[in-house]
RNA sequence: GGGGAGAUACUCAAGCGGCCAACGAGGGCAGACUGUAAAUCUGCUGACUACGUCUUCGCAGGUUCGAAUCCUGCUCUCCCCA
Protein backbone atom coordinates (compact mmCIF):
# COMPACT_ATOMS: atom_id res chain seq x y z
CA UNK A 1 0.00 0.00 0.00
CA UNK A 2 1.31 3.48 -0.74
CA UNK A 3 2.06 6.20 1.88
CA UNK A 4 -0.65 8.76 2.25
CA UNK A 5 1.58 11.89 1.94
CA UNK A 6 0.52 15.46 2.80
CA UNK A 7 2.40 18.47 1.16
CA UNK A 8 2.62 20.73 3.50
CA UNK A 9 3.32 24.98 2.53
CA UNK A 10 4.56 27.04 4.55
CA UNK A 11 5.69 30.80 4.81
CA UNK A 12 5.22 34.17 5.29
CA UNK A 13 1.78 36.30 4.27
CA UNK A 14 1.74 37.46 1.09
CA UNK A 15 4.73 35.24 -1.17
CA UNK A 16 2.56 33.19 -3.00
CA UNK A 17 2.02 30.32 -1.20
CA UNK A 18 -1.60 30.45 -2.48
CA UNK A 19 -0.86 29.55 -6.07
CA UNK A 20 1.75 27.88 -5.46
CA UNK A 21 -0.81 25.16 -3.93
CA UNK A 22 -2.93 25.22 -6.41
CA UNK A 23 -0.52 24.67 -8.96
CA UNK A 24 0.41 21.62 -6.80
CA UNK A 25 -3.33 20.61 -6.20
CA UNK A 26 -3.41 20.35 -10.21
CA UNK A 27 -0.18 19.20 -11.11
CA UNK A 28 -0.72 16.02 -8.80
CA UNK A 29 -4.53 15.76 -9.36
CA UNK A 30 -5.87 16.74 -6.10
CA UNK A 31 -7.24 19.27 -3.40
CA UNK A 32 -6.20 22.08 -0.87
CA UNK A 33 -6.42 22.24 2.99
CA UNK A 34 -6.24 25.64 4.23
CA UNK A 35 -4.16 26.28 7.50
CA UNK A 36 -4.91 29.67 7.93
CA UNK A 37 -7.43 30.77 10.73
CA UNK A 38 -7.85 34.08 9.29
CA UNK A 39 -8.97 32.57 6.35
CA UNK A 40 -11.65 30.76 7.86
CA UNK A 41 -14.41 33.53 8.21
CA UNK A 42 -16.83 33.94 5.89
CA UNK A 43 -17.87 37.53 6.75
CA UNK A 44 -14.40 39.15 5.61
CA UNK A 45 -13.86 38.35 2.26
CA UNK A 46 -11.33 41.48 1.88
CA UNK A 47 -9.82 41.44 4.71
CA UNK A 48 -8.62 37.08 5.06
CA UNK A 49 -6.52 37.68 1.84
CA UNK A 50 -8.41 34.18 0.54
CA UNK A 51 -8.37 32.63 -2.84
CA UNK A 52 -10.00 34.59 -5.13
CA UNK A 53 -13.08 33.22 -6.67
CA UNK A 54 -10.69 32.07 -9.80
CA UNK A 55 -8.36 30.63 -7.36
CA UNK A 56 -11.28 28.93 -5.75
CA UNK A 57 -12.01 27.46 -8.92
CA UNK A 58 -8.89 26.11 -10.41
CA UNK A 59 -9.03 23.74 -7.27
CA UNK A 60 -11.00 22.17 -4.67
CA UNK A 61 -10.13 24.09 -1.40
CA UNK A 62 -11.27 23.47 1.83
CA UNK A 63 -11.45 25.30 5.05
CA UNK A 64 -12.25 28.92 3.06
CA UNK A 65 -15.08 31.11 4.73
CA UNK A 66 -16.46 28.45 6.01
CA UNK A 67 -17.08 29.33 9.50
CA UNK A 68 -18.43 32.99 11.02
CA UNK A 69 -16.34 35.48 13.35
CA UNK A 70 -19.45 34.81 15.73
CA UNK A 71 -18.50 31.12 16.25
CA UNK A 72 -15.90 30.73 19.34
CA UNK A 73 -13.03 28.55 17.21
CA UNK A 74 -9.82 27.10 18.17
CA UNK A 75 -6.95 24.64 17.15
CA UNK A 76 -8.55 22.40 18.82
CA UNK A 77 -11.90 22.56 16.66
CA UNK A 78 -9.51 23.00 13.30
CA UNK A 79 -7.65 19.55 14.54
CA UNK A 80 -10.61 17.79 14.70
CA UNK A 81 -12.53 18.87 12.08
CA UNK A 82 -9.19 18.48 9.65
CA UNK A 83 -8.13 15.47 10.51
CA UNK A 84 -12.08 14.11 9.43
CA UNK A 85 -11.62 15.76 6.46
CA UNK A 86 -8.41 14.48 5.45
CA UNK A 87 -9.51 10.98 6.46
CA UNK A 88 -12.16 11.53 3.74
CA UNK A 89 -10.36 13.08 1.33
CA UNK A 90 -7.10 10.52 1.89
CA UNK A 91 -9.96 7.92 0.00
CA UNK A 92 -9.92 9.73 -3.59
CA UNK A 93 -6.63 11.18 -3.42
CA UNK A 94 -2.74 9.76 -2.09
CA UNK A 95 -1.47 12.81 -2.20
CA UNK A 96 -2.94 16.33 -0.75
CA UNK A 97 -2.26 19.55 0.06
CA UNK A 98 -1.80 21.54 3.47
CA UNK A 99 -1.23 25.54 2.34
CA UNK A 100 -1.54 28.14 5.42
CA UNK A 101 0.44 30.62 7.50
CA UNK A 102 -0.93 30.17 11.52
CA UNK A 103 1.39 27.91 12.89
CA UNK A 104 -0.09 26.40 15.44
CA UNK A 105 -2.60 25.31 13.37
CA UNK A 106 -0.76 23.39 11.14
CA UNK A 107 1.40 21.34 13.96
CA UNK A 108 -2.25 20.55 15.11
CA UNK A 109 -2.37 18.66 11.75
CA UNK A 110 0.05 17.53 11.43
CA UNK A 111 1.64 16.57 15.35
CA UNK A 112 -1.35 16.69 16.72
CA UNK A 113 -2.22 18.09 20.43
CA UNK A 114 -3.27 17.12 23.56
CA UNK A 115 -6.90 16.27 24.35
CA UNK A 116 -7.75 18.82 26.35
CA UNK A 117 -11.37 18.64 28.62
CA UNK A 118 -14.23 21.37 26.85
CA UNK A 119 -13.91 24.54 29.36
CA UNK A 120 -16.96 26.30 30.19
CA UNK A 121 -16.06 29.56 28.28
CA UNK A 122 -17.88 31.30 31.58
CA UNK A 123 -14.69 30.22 33.07
CA UNK A 124 -12.24 32.20 30.64
CA UNK A 125 -14.29 35.17 30.51
CA UNK A 126 -14.36 35.28 34.30
CA UNK A 127 -10.34 34.96 34.51
CA UNK A 128 -10.14 38.15 31.54
CA UNK A 129 -12.59 39.70 33.85
CA UNK A 130 -9.99 39.25 36.65
CA UNK A 131 -7.16 40.14 34.17
CA UNK A 132 -8.59 43.64 33.74
CA UNK A 133 -9.64 44.11 36.75
CA UNK A 134 -7.12 42.57 39.27
CA UNK A 135 -4.15 42.56 36.77
CA UNK A 136 -1.96 39.35 36.03
CA UNK A 137 -0.45 39.10 38.94
CA UNK A 138 -3.05 37.06 41.27
CA UNK A 139 -3.52 35.15 38.29
CA UNK A 140 -0.20 34.12 38.11
CA UNK A 141 -0.37 33.11 42.14
CA UNK A 142 -3.13 31.20 41.17
CA UNK A 143 -1.70 29.03 38.33
CA UNK A 144 1.44 28.75 40.58
CA UNK A 145 -0.68 27.17 43.66
CA UNK A 146 -2.56 25.28 40.73
CA UNK A 147 -0.29 24.17 38.66
CA UNK A 148 3.31 24.86 39.74
CA UNK A 149 4.85 22.70 37.51
CA UNK A 150 3.42 24.23 34.33
CA UNK A 151 3.64 28.09 35.90
CA UNK A 152 7.56 27.32 35.60
CA UNK A 153 7.57 25.80 32.49
CA UNK A 154 5.58 28.93 30.80
CA UNK A 155 6.28 32.37 29.86
CA UNK A 156 4.18 33.49 32.35
CA UNK A 157 4.17 37.32 31.87
CA UNK A 158 1.97 36.03 29.04
CA UNK A 159 -1.69 36.85 29.95
CA UNK A 160 -3.45 34.39 27.12
CA UNK A 161 -0.92 31.68 28.35
CA UNK A 162 -1.60 32.14 31.92
CA UNK A 163 -5.26 32.44 31.78
CA UNK A 164 -5.58 29.25 28.99
CA UNK A 165 -3.62 27.59 32.05
CA UNK A 166 -5.77 28.48 34.81
CA UNK A 167 -8.96 27.74 32.89
CA UNK A 168 -8.00 24.04 32.05
CA UNK A 169 -6.91 23.95 36.14
CA UNK A 170 -10.50 25.44 37.31
CA UNK A 171 -12.65 24.05 34.75
CA UNK A 172 -11.05 20.41 34.79
CA UNK A 173 -10.22 20.05 38.45
CA UNK A 174 -6.65 18.42 37.03
CA UNK A 175 -3.60 20.55 36.31
CA UNK A 176 -2.83 21.91 32.95
CA UNK A 177 0.21 19.35 33.14
CA UNK A 178 -2.01 16.78 33.21
CA UNK A 179 -3.02 17.11 30.02
CA UNK A 180 0.22 17.22 28.22
CA UNK A 181 2.08 14.46 26.85
CA UNK A 182 -0.21 12.36 26.54
CA UNK A 183 0.49 9.36 23.58
CA UNK A 184 -1.13 11.40 20.64
CA UNK A 185 -2.97 8.98 17.77
CA UNK A 186 -0.47 8.64 14.74
CA UNK A 187 -1.49 10.29 11.66
CA UNK A 188 -2.12 8.03 8.55
CA UNK A 189 0.25 10.03 6.28
CA UNK A 190 3.24 11.27 6.19
CA UNK A 191 4.40 15.27 5.27
CA UNK A 192 7.01 17.08 3.03
CA UNK A 193 6.97 20.35 4.10
CA UNK A 194 8.03 23.02 1.77
CA UNK A 195 8.86 26.51 2.62
CA UNK A 196 8.16 29.35 0.32
CA UNK A 197 10.10 32.59 1.07
CA UNK A 198 12.20 35.69 -0.04
CA UNK A 199 14.37 38.16 1.01
CA UNK A 200 12.77 40.83 4.34
CA UNK A 201 12.65 43.55 1.73
CA UNK A 202 10.92 41.85 -1.03
CA UNK A 203 8.83 40.07 1.33
CA UNK A 204 7.59 43.44 3.20
CA UNK A 205 7.43 45.35 -0.18
CA UNK A 206 4.47 42.76 -1.09
CA UNK A 207 2.77 42.68 1.86
CA UNK A 208 2.61 46.58 1.43
CA UNK A 209 1.13 46.13 -1.50
CA UNK A 210 -1.13 43.86 -1.15
CA UNK A 211 -2.36 45.98 1.97
CA UNK A 212 -2.57 48.89 -0.73
CA UNK A 213 -5.09 46.35 -3.17
CA UNK A 214 -6.88 45.62 -0.31
CA UNK A 215 -7.65 49.00 0.40
CA UNK A 216 -8.58 49.15 -3.06
CA UNK A 217 -10.66 46.26 -3.06
CA UNK A 218 -13.09 47.81 -0.24
CA UNK A 219 -11.14 46.79 3.14
CA UNK A 220 -12.64 50.30 4.59
CA UNK A 221 -16.03 49.61 3.95
CA UNK A 222 -15.60 46.06 4.85
CA UNK A 223 -14.33 47.28 8.35
CA UNK A 224 -16.96 49.56 8.83
CA UNK A 225 -19.82 47.13 8.03
CA UNK A 226 -18.10 45.15 11.06
CA UNK A 227 -16.82 47.69 13.22
CA UNK A 228 -19.92 46.98 15.50
CA UNK A 229 -19.06 43.51 16.00
CA UNK A 230 -15.24 45.12 16.77
CA UNK A 231 -15.48 43.02 20.08
CA UNK A 232 -15.38 39.29 18.88
CA UNK A 233 -12.10 38.02 18.74
CA UNK A 234 -12.22 37.63 15.30
CA UNK A 235 -11.86 40.62 14.17
CA UNK A 236 -9.17 41.32 16.78
CA UNK A 237 -6.37 41.17 13.95
CA UNK A 238 -3.97 42.81 11.72
CA UNK A 239 -6.24 45.18 8.83
CA UNK A 240 -9.42 45.66 11.34
CA UNK A 241 -8.14 46.92 14.68
CA UNK A 242 -6.24 49.42 13.07
CA UNK A 243 -9.20 50.73 11.09
CA UNK A 244 -11.36 50.00 14.13
CA UNK A 245 -8.84 52.88 15.48
CA UNK A 246 -9.20 55.18 13.25
CA UNK A 247 -13.30 55.16 13.08
CA UNK A 248 -12.85 55.88 16.75
CA UNK A 249 -10.72 58.76 15.91
CA UNK A 250 -8.02 58.04 17.67
CA UNK A 251 -5.20 57.90 14.36
CA UNK A 252 -6.29 59.48 10.91
CA UNK A 253 -6.78 57.06 7.92
CA UNK A 254 -3.19 57.43 6.69
CA UNK A 255 -1.51 56.38 9.58
CA UNK A 256 -3.96 52.84 9.89
CA UNK A 257 -2.85 52.01 6.94
CA UNK A 258 0.51 52.08 7.69
CA UNK A 259 0.14 50.40 11.01
CA UNK A 260 -1.66 47.69 8.74
CA UNK A 261 1.23 47.76 6.80
CA UNK A 262 3.53 47.17 9.62
CA UNK A 263 1.64 45.20 11.71
CA UNK A 264 1.41 42.47 8.98
CA UNK A 265 5.27 42.87 8.30
CA UNK A 266 5.77 42.00 11.46
CA UNK A 267 3.05 38.74 11.07
CA UNK A 268 5.91 38.09 8.80
CA UNK A 269 8.37 37.75 10.87
CA UNK A 270 6.75 35.79 13.42
CA UNK A 271 5.68 33.34 10.77
CA UNK A 272 9.24 33.21 10.07
CA UNK A 273 10.52 32.69 13.23
CA UNK A 274 7.41 29.79 13.69
CA UNK A 275 8.27 28.03 10.64
CA UNK A 276 12.35 28.16 10.40
CA UNK A 277 11.87 26.16 13.70
CA UNK A 278 11.02 22.94 11.72
CA UNK A 279 14.19 21.53 10.32
CA UNK A 280 12.18 19.26 7.94
CA UNK A 281 11.30 22.17 5.73
CA UNK A 282 12.51 22.44 2.23
CA UNK A 283 13.22 25.99 1.46
CA UNK A 284 12.55 27.70 -1.78
CA UNK A 285 13.01 31.28 -3.06
CA UNK A 286 9.28 32.49 -4.12
CA UNK A 287 10.62 32.64 -8.15
CA UNK A 288 11.62 29.54 -8.05
CA UNK A 289 10.19 27.99 -11.37
CA UNK A 290 7.15 25.66 -10.37
CA UNK A 291 8.59 22.99 -12.05
CA UNK A 292 11.95 23.06 -9.56
CA UNK A 293 9.57 22.41 -7.05
CA UNK A 294 7.22 19.80 -8.56
CA UNK A 295 10.64 17.85 -9.64
CA UNK A 296 12.13 17.96 -5.84
CA UNK A 297 8.60 17.12 -4.36
CA UNK A 298 8.64 13.72 -6.89
CA UNK A 299 12.08 12.75 -6.43
CA UNK A 300 11.09 13.00 -2.67
CA UNK A 301 7.98 10.27 -2.77
CA UNK A 302 10.22 8.37 -4.62
CA UNK A 303 13.55 8.23 -2.30
CA UNK A 304 11.52 8.33 0.39
CA UNK A 305 8.18 7.04 0.17
CA UNK A 306 7.21 4.64 -2.80
C1' G B 1 20.52 93.20 9.90
C1' G B 2 18.83 92.67 15.43
C1' G B 3 16.97 89.31 19.33
C1' G B 4 15.82 84.38 21.04
C1' A B 5 15.78 78.88 20.96
C1' G B 6 18.18 74.59 19.53
C1' A B 7 21.74 70.76 17.39
C1' U B 8 22.11 63.73 21.59
C1' A B 9 22.41 56.80 18.73
C1' C B 10 17.95 54.50 12.73
C1' U B 11 13.80 58.30 14.37
C1' C B 12 11.63 61.14 18.32
C1' A B 13 13.36 62.52 22.93
C1' A B 14 15.55 62.76 28.30
C1' G B 15 20.10 64.00 30.46
C1' C B 16 22.79 69.86 32.13
C1' G B 17 30.22 68.11 35.88
C1' G B 18 31.61 61.87 37.85
C1' C B 19 26.34 56.77 39.32
C1' C B 20 26.53 57.87 30.88
C1' A B 21 27.63 53.65 25.79
C1' A B 22 23.91 57.65 27.63
C1' C B 23 16.34 57.26 30.84
C1' G B 24 12.06 56.67 27.80
C1' A B 25 9.23 55.94 23.31
C1' G B 26 8.96 54.55 18.24
C1' G B 27 11.15 51.65 14.59
C1' G B 28 14.26 47.37 13.59
C1' C B 29 16.22 42.51 14.76
C1' A B 30 15.94 37.90 17.32
C1' G B 31 13.04 34.56 20.06
C1' A B 32 8.80 31.94 22.67
C1' C B 33 4.22 29.94 21.74
C1' U B 34 -0.60 22.76 23.06
C1' G B 35 -7.63 25.53 22.03
C1' U B 36 -7.70 33.95 21.67
C1' A B 37 -2.55 32.32 16.87
C1' A B 38 -2.86 38.03 11.44
C1' A B 39 -3.69 36.44 18.88
C1' U B 40 -0.40 36.97 23.06
C1' C B 41 4.31 37.45 25.24
C1' U B 42 9.96 37.91 25.90
C1' G B 43 14.96 39.61 24.87
C1' C B 44 18.43 42.62 22.19
C1' U B 45 19.40 47.18 19.62
C1' G B 46 27.36 52.23 19.21
C1' A B 47 31.59 49.02 17.55
C1' C B 48 34.61 45.02 18.59
C1' U B 49 39.38 40.03 18.69
C1' A B 50 33.00 40.94 23.82
C1' C B 51 32.30 39.19 32.22
C1' G B 52 36.94 43.29 28.73
C1' U B 53 38.46 47.02 25.22
C1' C B 54 37.62 50.99 21.83
C1' U B 55 35.07 55.27 19.41
C1' U B 56 30.43 58.48 20.48
C1' C B 57 26.15 63.28 22.26
C1' G B 58 26.81 69.35 15.26
C1' C B 59 32.43 70.86 14.31
C1' A B 60 37.11 72.84 16.42
C1' G B 61 39.49 74.38 20.58
C1' G B 62 39.60 75.36 26.03
C1' U B 63 38.56 74.84 31.58
C1' U B 64 38.70 70.48 34.94
C1' C B 65 41.51 64.91 38.26
C1' G B 66 36.97 64.13 35.24
C1' A B 67 32.54 67.11 30.12
C1' A B 68 26.86 65.05 26.37
C1' U B 69 26.75 68.44 30.52
C1' C B 70 30.90 74.63 31.81
C1' C B 71 33.68 78.48 28.43
C1' U B 72 35.20 80.38 23.35
C1' G B 73 34.84 80.31 18.13
C1' C B 74 32.62 78.16 13.82
C1' U B 75 28.63 75.63 10.95
C1' C B 76 23.59 74.55 10.46
C1' U B 77 18.16 74.65 11.89
C1' C B 78 13.89 77.04 13.88
C1' C B 79 11.12 81.33 15.90
C1' C B 80 10.33 86.68 16.68
C1' C B 81 11.50 91.77 15.27
C1' A B 82 13.34 94.51 11.01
Amino acid sequence: MKTKLLISVVGPTAIGKTSLSIKLAQAFGTEILSADSRQFYKEIPIGTAAPSKKELAAAPHHFIHNRSIEEDYSVGDYEREAIEKLDKLFKEHELLVLVGGSGLYIKSLIEGLDNFPEIDQEIREQLNDRLINEGLEPLKTQLKQLDPEYYNKIDHSNPHRVIRALEVCIGSGKTFSSFLNQPKPTRGFKTISIGLTAPREEIYERINQRVDIMMDEGLLEEAQELYPKRRLNALNTVGYKELFSFFEGRIDLETAVEEIKMNSRRYAKRQLTWFRKNEDTTWFNYKTPFSEIENFIKSEIHAKYR
